[in-house]
DNA sequence: AATGCGGGGTG
DNA sequence: CACCCAGCATT
């Protein structure tokens, strides 16, 4: 699936080093360090936890814990009253383990090869190739949701990010994109930097980006589009069919009740799938003519999608069947009727048909 | 492969 | 209000 271009891919990490070193973050409280320490407690703290959030709980923590060795020392207790209110508080139990583990297994020193440090508790293969690239210059990919934004948009990559099919490619395209090790402080921090900065979420300014000339989404237009999101549980479906009873100049159409779906509005006799058009005429006492199926119509609510199969059925000119909740409509105030806007727009499509009558077009 | 964890920001 | 965020551990 991604672009084999060598050429593309190695363009890619050098226009991203190159911006970073020139437009990005540089004063972070955990940058300009190459101390593992820090750089982890950082990590772990900004697991799904924004920037601006973090800042002060790094800041008290190394008050608090200078050293690694402080950290494992102190009781857990401890840690986790400094860890109140950043959520996800089993980080706080793992951080806590994890500086207990370096110090027992490693002499107090994290090891410097990411598949190692993501043995360590509450570090996985992410937060270990960011502390590996930071700390040690390790050749190692990250891949968190702004990495998967850029990555999704750069090479337009379709699906849910989050699904393990579509994760495990951009694992291998992240892979496949890295620099020579001297860059992978600036382009690690750079493909952060871009995804939380320029990439947004909604609104990116790709006239600033470094990528513009090689983003698939920017040449298509599908900024929007991409990533793509969580798909929604398979919401219910409801068929029902319906029929237009017209006579020519005017439609037969129920009111509903006064609350509830589409309350109070007009629309067309519904049955379900089971009543035949002729029964359903016969049930209202209606002159059946002509019966012909029309496309069905699908309309989404909130908790379940309608599909309606409606009927075009000429029926001979009627009695007034003006009892309960029945109601001729003319086809020339469907524009005006209170009606659902599925079912308006569906008329209004038919309206044109019944100026001929005759017109049957072959489909 | 799917869920729980959490507080804060955003459209 | 739903969705997302420098994800990971657990089931």
């Amino acid at each position: 699936m991604p672009p084999a271009d060598p050429a593309a891919l190695r363009e890619f990490a050098s226009r991203l080093v190159a911006w970073q070193r020139r437009e990005g973050r540089h004063d972070l409280p955990w940058q300009n360090t190459r101390d593992p320490y820090r750089i982890w407690l950082s990590e772990i703290m900004l697991q799904q936890t924004q920037v601006s959030t973090v800042i002060p709980y790094y800041a008290r923590f190394l008050e608090a814990f200078p050293t690694l060795a402080d950290l494992a020392a102190a009781p857990l207790e401890r840690v986790l009253e400094l860890w109140s209110g950043l959520g996800y508080y089993a980080r706080a139990r793992h951080l806590h383990a994890c500086a207990v583990a370096v110090c027992a297994q490693y002499g107090g020193h994290f090891p410097p090869s990411p598949e190692l440090i993501a043995q360590l508790p509450g570090i996985g293969r992410s937060t270990a190739a960011a502390i590996g690239a930071f700390a040690f210059d390790c050749r190692a990919a990250i891949l968190d949701g702004n990495v998967k934004r850029v990555l999704t948009r750069c090479f337009g990559i379709a699906g849910f990010p989050g699904s393990p099919r579509v994760e495990k490619g951009l694992w291998a395209l992240a892979e496949a994109l890295l620099p020579e090790a001297p860059d992978m402080v600036a382009y690690t921090q750079g493909i952060m930097d871009l995804g939380a900065g320029l990439c947004a979420r909604s609104k990116p300014a790709c006239v600033l980006c470094p990528l513009q000339e090689h983003c698939v989404a920017r040449r298509e237009g599908r900024q929007e589009e991409l990533p793509e999101g969580k798909p929604g549980k398979a919401v219910p479906e409801r068929q029902v069919s319906a029929c237009i009873f017209h006579d020519g100049e005017r439609i037969l159409l129920e009111r509903r009740p006064p609350s509830g779906i589409w309350g109070g509005l007009l629309t067309l006799p519904e049955a379900g799938t089971e009543e035949s058009a002729p029964a359903q005429a016969q049930r209202l006492g209606l002159d059946l003519l002509a019966a012909a199926p029309l496309p069905p119509l699908r309309h989404t609510f909130t908790h379940f999608r309608l599909i309606l199969s409606p009927w075009l059925c000429r029926v001979g000119p009627e009695r007034m069947l003006r009892e309960g909740s029945w109601e001729w409509l003319p086809w020339s105030r469907v524009g005006e009727a209170a009606l659902p806007a599925p079912i308006k727009k569906l008329l209004l499509g038919l309206e044109g048909a019944q100026a001929a009558p005759s017109a049957s077009s072959g489909n």
